[in-house]
RNA sequence: GCGCGCUUAGCUCAGUGGUAGAGCAUUACCUUCACACGGUAGGGGUCGCAGGUUCGAAACCUGCAGCGCGCACCA
């Protein structure tokens, strides 16, 4: 540091240090080392996205778990990637496309032409969000990247889907799904989020057909669906309408249908409440999930009156039909209006299912789709529920075991492009003979090929074994397939799960599986599987599974898991399940859910309210240092953070006063001119020496316990607390009363202190503070008196400071009695100030004090005190007997006059005086009440009774000083 | 509806039965030779409400209120 500025300037640090790091490959994980293994993967964020200030918080906290590992001697692999995002991803894409005019629809480019822009897209704007983690300081294993679309990759979730299928987990079926009319996809329930909307409860009646001129009345919320109504139920024990089953009423839409097509029965369920609405229930297969069941246990028709794309279908009837949904509700009640079977509506809030992503209303829609059974689940309920797997704050455990307790098959086909591809072609054949295919077909080979290679234990449908399915349509009921894939014509469908172990590169058998069926006429099923459906295999599949890799085996199952208690669902609870059943071990040991980032008044970030600062912005105004300490210092555990500018500001204001401090001591080395040799003489510790190493060695044991707890925030407080309010507003300034001297053996052990507290300091700032902390450590020289691997080549390996031991401390004479000896020389400093300031002196003005100490004081705390008090000068008098007019206080340490002649008016101080006498008064009697109450004295522990009586005495001796104080001032 | 959490200074939060704390904000004074991205000293709280346990409650128990979250859901 031969030039140092007057201020810390981030920009240039950053990035030389950065790539220092990079050239030097101490990122990079060796599976081959032999130190203990700490592993940790990155959330992926997705591969199309740019860094959040959630991203912030996020990674700081691997980062300083990732760093602090490596400083604890570990072996660190802090895996790093990207997520291909499905849904969200091809949105984008979707839309720059339609808004460069390129496309109106994604059909218009086809399938194929649509995948590649989307690869273009990922090629081009990819890389953004790994970049962005670089200048943030993560200390990623960018040698390790994963992309969860790499060809390897693809091949575990192949590999997956067919083991699960073998296990009989994984099956398709037409189902009641949450359906996305926009993006025309299912969902799964963890995708759709609830939320009350202010709608209205919608009366009409219907007549009933065998007695004309009886009319029920219904209510329901959905007048639109009418056409898709089969059914109206009642309960069976409902008095009201009991006798009404079996009888039917007139459907009153679609209008223009004749008498005999209005017809439904009226039935009886149990299902319906006879206390909502008018006790009549309305049934639409079709388009409700509980009415699906109502339908499924009375064998009622099954009336599509919503199209995919949330327009009215033909069925819904001339009125409705081409109609938006919301649009048709609007003309269904006029229409029942016009008919006469209105009745009235009353303002009503439900809750209604939004997409999470696309945030439209979900529609109930019965479809084909494929489902998994999720496995595992009982480890992975158990793992948690006692502790071996740790959740902080632990009561997301609670939310984990509630969730795994109730869980649901998983929809995990989706209707889009971007994706994985479900593994899976077939062919509809019309007839045996065209399946087994003539002698040297292509059907023929086929045939043999997959009868070698298939599974002989899986249960099969006709001996085909376990990758050749078959499915008659007359068997496929039984095995819960509903007329899988069509029910054209007569025939049958063959199915042929391709899993990553038949794909001739994986297993050496030369034979092109997935091009000889194309050329039989297969085609693959055109679904790709749910994102998460990749992302729950992210920490192992990253490693390199199903390989028996070295990195698996070094790094897996990983330490801890940083991550948005949001995805608790979506990625946690399947990646543990994922874990156990393809690892047979947990993915990993602890789980640490961050808070959601909020703006100063609560509201999350959102672009549209645009209250989300990008956190580059910040960098470039701040440094990412300050970014970093700011967020992690207001983050504490398990609450959301309510993000603040000013908190990087606070941020930024640390790292230069850690800048200066380091400074400061430049500069006194520089003044001293000798050279400085490290070595701490013990015989010449000063009293703020001992005190400063003792405040070290608590803080250091504060640090190492609160990031074991992962209480990042305490310990950035602990780190603000002991830097500045110990080092710098005490030690540094105390440390003036020697290098203001002219003792140059003094001055050189005062440096070897500073040092110890400074490269120790830089350590435990290190995982915060990554880019200043490298800087200093070279600039300030400690890298020269460390090992290559420990820390002479950089702070990242230098051993994490461990509390100070026995032989320590004896050595160098660190008894816990100089804590408190020098906190009542610091004491009687505050009091003497807070003489200055009562008595309207300003700062600057130096004025004369007089010490009457308590016992010696040396002539280093002398000149201490007297620099402390920005003294012009301090007496030090045994005897002194104060004049008229003088102001005083009493400390432990002594007490402290201060001539007040001409300084202020008598009055003033008095009038402080007298206030303090009142408070130590109230607390006396305080005091004294407890003690005089025999129901205290005689019940409380001996202990705190005398606390109790040394505290009296103590506010006692207050008291008396003060009245001698008030006597002093007026002579 | 079920479950979980929160309520302490203007703000954000610590505080597991014994003298109510921190940071920020705020007030006053100060450009003193590391730092004004700074220094020094202050002011500010019936600990959500009501009961109970206890010698003693911010803390433990019960009830209530308000806020937030998760799950389920009646059309």
């Amino acid at each position: 540091m031969p030039e140092i500025s007057k201020a810390y300037e981030p920009q240039s640090v950053e990035s030389k240090w950065y790539q220092f790091w990079l050239d030097g490959k101490f990122f990079v994980a060796d599976a081959a080392s032999k130190k203990p293994a700490y592993s940790i993967v990155i959330p992926p964020p997705n591969v199309t996205g740019v860094l959040t200030l959630g991203h912030v918080l996020n990674n700081t906290i691997q980062d300083i778990l990732a760093r602090k590992a490596r400083m604890d001697g570990k072996e660190v692999l802090w895996l790093p990637g990207t997520d291909h995002a499905g849904i969200a991803t091809q949105t984008v894409v979707d839309r720059a496309l339609k808004k460069e005019g390129k496309i109106r629809h994604r059909d218009d480019l086809g399938r194929e032409k649509f995948l590649e822009k989307v690869w273009e897209w990922k090629e081009k704007h990819g890389g953004i969000i790994i970049e962005q983690l670089k200048r943030l300081g993560a200390s990623c294993d960018w040698s390790r990247q994963r992309f969860t679309m790499d060809e390897a990759y693809s091949r575990c979730v192949q590999k997956v889907f067919v083991d699960l299928y073998k296990k009989g987990l994984i099956y398709r079926g037409k189902r009641m799904v949450n359906w996305d009319p926009s993006v025309q996809t299912s969902l799964s329930d963890e995708e759709v989020i609830m939320k009350p909307q202010n709608g209205a409860l919608y009366y009409f009646k219907v007549e009933v057909a065998e007695i004309p001129g009886t009319f029920l009345t219904i209510a329901t919320t959905r007048p639109e669906t009418i056409p898709g109504d089969t059914a109206v139920a009642v309960n069976p024990k409902d008095p009201r309408y009991s006798q009404l089953i079996g009888k039917h009423v007139l459907r009153p839409l679609p209008a223009e249908y004749p008498r005999e097509q209005k017809l439904i029965p009226i039935i009886g369920d149990e299902h319906v409440d006879f206390e909502f609405g008018t006790g009549i229930l309305k049934v639409t297969p079709a388009h409700d999930k509980a009415d699906f069941e109502i339908g499924q246990r009375h064998k009622l028709p099954i009336i599509e009156a919503i199209n995919a794309d949330g327009s009215m279908s033909d069925a819904a009837g001339a009125d409705l039909k081409g109609l938006d949904r919301f649009k048709a509700r609007k003309v269904a009640v006029e229409k029942l209006k016009e008919i006469g079977a209105w009745e009235k509506e009353e303002p009503y809030t439900n809750n209604v299912g939004f997409s999470e992503r696309a945030d439209v209303p979900i529609e109930p829609r019965l479809s084909e789709q494929w489902f998994l059974k999720y496995p595992s689940t009982e480890k992975s309920r158990a793992v948690v529920a006692k502790g071996e797997m740790t959740f902080h704050p632990d009561r997301w455990a609670k939310v984990y075991d509630h969730w795994m307790g109730n869980i649901q098959d998983w929809c995990i086909s989706r209707q889009l492009w971007w994706g994985h591809r479900i593994p899976v072609w077939n062919k509809h054949f019309t007839n045996e003979e065209e399946y087994w295919g003539g002698e040297g077909t292509v059907q023929d080979e086929l045939q043999d090929f997959l009868t070698l290679h298939s599974d002989p234990d899986l249960p099969t449908h006709n001996g085909d074994g376990m990758l050749v399915k078959r499915f008659l349509w007359d068997n496929a009921p039984e095995k819960g397939l509903l007329n899988y894939p069509d029910k054209n014509g007569g025939g049958f469908t063959v199915f042929i799960g391709a899993g990553a172990e038949i794909i001739p590169s994986l297993s050496g058998v030369d034979y092109p599986l997935v091009e000889k069926l194309e050329e039989a006429g297969f085609t693959q099923d055109p679904d790709v599987l749910d994102t998460w459906f990749s992302s729950w295999l992210w920490p192992f599949a990253t490693m390199g599974w199903p390989s028996e890799t070295e990195t698996l085996k070094r790094f897996y199952p990983t330490t801890d898991l940083v991550t948005g208690p949001d995805i608790i669902f979506f990625w946690v609870a399947r990646m543990i399940m994922a874990g156990y059943e393809f690892m047979g071990e947990m993915p990993f040991r602890n789980v640490y859910f961050t808070g959601i980032i909020r703006d100063k008044q609560g509201r999350k970030m959102s672009k549209s309210l645009g209250n989300s600062p990008d956190p580059l912005d910040l960098i470039a105004k701040f440094g990412a240092d300050a970014l970093r300490f700011g967020v992690m210092r207001s983050a504490p555990l398990g609450q959301d953070i309510l993000f603040d500018e000013q908190h990087v500001e606070l941020g930024r204001n640390f790292c230069n006063k850690l800048w200066n401090a380091c400074r400061f001591r430049q500069m006194q080395a520089g003044s001293a001119g000798f050279p400085i040799q490290g070595e701490i003489v013990p015989q010449m510790l000063t009293t703020d020496d001992k005190w400063i190493l003792l405040k070290l060695d608590h803080a250091i044991q504060e640090l190492t316990q609160s990031l074991a707890e992962y209480k990042f925030s305490e310990a950035a407080q602990t780190l603000y607390r002991f830097f500045w309010s110990e080092y710098c507003d005490w030690y540094v300034e105390a440390t003036k009363a020697v290098f203001q001297g002219t003792d140059d053996a003094r001055k050189a052990n005062t440096l070897a202190v500073i040092d110890f507290v400074l490269s120790h300091t830089l350590r435990l700032f290190h995982p915060f503070l990554p880019f200043i902390t490298e800087e200093l450590w070279h600039g300030m020289g400690y890298a020269e008196d460390m090992p290559e691997g420990q820390g002479g080549r950089t702070i990242m390996f230098a051993p994490w400071p461990k509390p100070f031991d026995e032989d320590f401390r004896g050595h160098y004479g660190l008894d816990d009695c100089y804590l408190e000896m020098t906190d009542l020389k610091y004491e009687l400093v505050t009091l003497g100030r807070n003489l200055r300031r009562e008595a309207n002196i300003a700062s600057n003005k130096k004025v004369k004090f007089i010490l009457k100490p308590a016992a010696h004081v040396t002539p280093h705390d002398a000149a201490v005190l007297k620099i402390l008090l920005n003294a012009e000068a301090l007496e030090i008098d045994p005897n002194y007997s104060p004049k008229k007019g003088t102001a005083a206080i009493n400390a432990s340490y002594g007490d402290l006059y201060l001539p007040l002649e001409g300084l202020v008016d008598v009055a003033t101080e008095k009038a402080r005086l007298t206030k303090e006498l009142e408070k130590y008064n109230a607390e006396i009697q305080k005091v004294e009440g407890k003690l005089n109450n025999p129901a205290f004295t005689q019940k409380v522990p001996p202990q705190v009774l005398e606390e109790h009586k040394q505290r009296l005495a103590d506010w006692q001796a207050k008291k008396q000083h003060v009245l001698a104080a008030l006597a002093a001032l007026e002579g």
